[in-house]
DNA sequence: TGACATATAGAACAATCTGTACTGTTACAA
DNA sequence: TTGTAACAGTACAGATTGTTCTATATGTCA
């Protein structure tokens, strides 16, 4: 039924995306206005609106523009070891390098009153979660890791921390930092419970 | 030379912080205006205008306000499953019962933007970071941890983790769990490096 | 191609909010 | 009691927001 789409709304819509996270990412939230778009891209203020009745939802695109930045596959053929620092290190780069980084403090916040904010942040969790989740599932395959070791709980603290440190703590993200925070992780998965 | 200051200004600087603290854990940093707390308290606007010449610093101390829940004095008699457990479940009640919880998002929002904001953040945590430090000193001196074990990590890791299921991933806190990654934590700290 | 539909630009507008200035009144301190 | 300063209240300019309208430009379809 939405065959045959007037290509000005595509245009239009992306043209205007692109300069709400530019101005995301580079000012916050509040500078994401129908005004502000309008002075970057030049489209006129009452297209604007005409797409973006509630700024809410313009912001709400924003920030999930922000969100979808490539996500690799895991790698499971193993050692545990290596296949955690792939994807962790995916997980490192997408907090660092992208727009993501940038932005999710003010999704966060946002998500306390709005519920679409909040879908942003699980639906960008949920795929680096089930990542990790692969690689573990992986390792006890092949026997790596024994039954009583308690896998979620290694799968939120492996994605915990680096949140925490860039998002809160403000603390850098780097290389070195994932091997030894990845070391932790193989010896929680490695030794037996008591 | 401050020694008599008109009660009337502390008084009404009391009076619209508390209103502006509960306007920011209700409606978030925005509805944080002289206006809202104008009408919120009573207090002439014009007034307001007075204490709060800016908006962000207005803003800043009522964040502040919510960073002040009291801190617990950490217990160090041991064992460490005690002191952990003790020392995190204040962390657990910050977040879950005092403003803090409500509030955090929003520092956090901010802090990309406004260095106050981040010295907020900074000075709660470096409390509850020294508390845990403190009890893991205590082990270590007891003899109950080796000198290898890693143990800014491990604080790390005992704090991160409850931030974030609390702030980012919107998950419960509770003692149940709370049981559960203490059991991880000492299981770091008893176990020799491979 | 030509006719129609609609996306857009632009202007005008009311309503709201913000910050400032000025008034008179009230409360405190010496 | 008197002087100082904190306060309430009003007024106002400027900026911002959301809406409505018209005219133009650009696609779509016969």
């Amino acid at each position: 039924m939405n065959k045959h789409e007037d290509p000005r709304l595509a245009a239009t819509r992306e043209h205007a995306l692109e300069a709400a996270l530019t101005l995301l990412k580079e000012n916050g939230v509040l500078a994401v206005t129908h005004a502000a778009v309008s002075a970057r891209t030049g489209i006129s203020r009452s297209t604007l609106y005409r797409h973006w009745p509630k700024l809410e939802k313009l912001r709400n695109d924003a920030f999930l523009r922000a969100a979808t930045s490539p996500v690799f596959a895991p790698r499971t053929n193993g050692p545990l070891r290596t296949d955690l620092t792939w994807i962790l290190s995916n997980l490192l780069t997408a907090l660092n390098e992208t727009a993501w980084g940038h932005v999710a403090p003010q999704v966060i916040a946002a998500a306390a009153t709005d519920e679409q904010a909040r879908l942003v942040i699980v639906d960008f969790m949920r795929d680096r979660i089930g990542n990790v989740e692969a690689v573990f599932a992986a390792a006890r395959e092949r026997g790596e890791i024994g039954d009583d070791v308690p896998v979620r709980q290694l799968i939120e603290m492996a994605i915990a921390v680096p949140y925490f440190r860039k998002l809160i703590a403000g603390l850098p993200l780097n290389h070195e930092w994932l091997d030894t925070h990845v070391d932790i992780l193989c010896r929680l998965a490695a030794e037996p419970q008591h």
